[in-house]
DNA sequence: GTTATTTTATACCAATTGGTATATATTTAA
DNA sequence: TTAAATATATACCAATTGGTATAAAATAAC
């Protein structure tokens, strides 16, 4: 790994939380160096602009939950063995979550609505793969007799999701961190 | 209704909006004197600062969700009709919320988390006086026998409200305006 | 209709914004 | 160890930010 990789991986961990938590437009470059403690020559090498460093920092932040959603959904045994692991990581990870400033995909979805369009077809994308991957869960549980095969999967599956995500919203508009539902 | 009075209202309508696209700290004010037509005199001499403009256009934003829910939990009929109300009214005005920019209230809560504390109590309580509107429907529903009295009726009024403004954000974030589930 | 008051426009302010050119260090390769 | 390449710091840039002092204009009270 060479010096400039490096410190792009130095910058992203430190400024990421930031990213997140004051948005790609709200986070300002003095933000950035102070840090950082680096310059912003030194920024500007390793980052074209700031919008490329926000989109690092939003795919940082976001890897945490598609590792954890990943390691879920293809666990060993029954569907809702994999739904239970789901709900448990958002449970367990939510201390975590919490601190570093909320659910970046829920964060660049209401930024990049309007304010910030760079960010919109990877939130659509993101959206999309995290329904897809729910969806199948469900449908392999209908599959086997587990669930109602009545349901719309594709529909429950949005459920689950916006279920998650609203808990997440609540708990931070209402600032109670233990808010957040257990299984 | 004084000249300012009127101004004043002139200037919440032309702006709430664009608040809630792009936030208080992403709305500058020239943004502002541009939708008005007037200039920073006359929005300085309505508002004292940008922060007070903000909140004005926040409770704005909100007055439009807080009236359709009181009309909702104050119908007359059974609980679940009342349920049923809120429902069909967040599907209702779902196309007027979708091209205001979203729900006045998810917008806040993720920029109030750090980068703007003005508004931080606001989201707070309105977020708790609509859990507690929302109880009082379960509650009713469960004394009536409605509803099953073993459900946790507070839990259960934030789920509904997690899976509301969940649906909302992946709305957005897919930017399909159909997605928002039907009753 | 005249005066007192309020409302609005203009011109300014210092601070900060994202970004760049350049010079200086610091690595890397030969 | 030296030469070429890379990475970082400094100093600058124009544009924009929120905000204010003041003067002109419009409104309200009498």
């Amino acid at each position: 790994m060479t010096k400039a990789e490096h410190t792009k991986r130095f910058i992203i961990e430190k400024v990421a939380h930031i990213f997140n938590k004051k948005g790609a437009y709200g986070t300002s470059l003095s933000d950035i160096t102070k840090a950082t403690g680096l310059t912003k020559g030194a920024v500007y090498g390793n980052f074209g602009d700031k919008d490329t460093l926000a989109e690092a920092c939003f795919d940082h932040n976001l890897r945490f939950f598609q590792k954890g959603l990943f390691k879920a959904v293809t666990s060993k045994g029954t569907a809702w063995h994999k739904l239970e692991m789901v709900f448990s990581f958002y449970e367990e990870g939510f201390p975590f979550v919490y601190g570093n400033g909320g659910c970046a995909l829920m964060n660049s979805t209401v930024e990049a609505d309007d304010g910030y369009p760079l960010l919109k077809h990877r939130v659509k994308h993101t959206f999309e793969n995290w329904q897809k991957e729910m969806e199948a869960v469900i449908l392999e549980g209908q599959s086997t007799g587990e669930f109602n095969s009545a349901a719309n999967a594709s529909e429950v599956a949005k459920l689950i999701i916006a279920g998650i995500e609203g808990s997440i919203l609540i708990a931070k508009g209402t600032q109670d961190m233990d808010s957040f539902p257990n299984t």
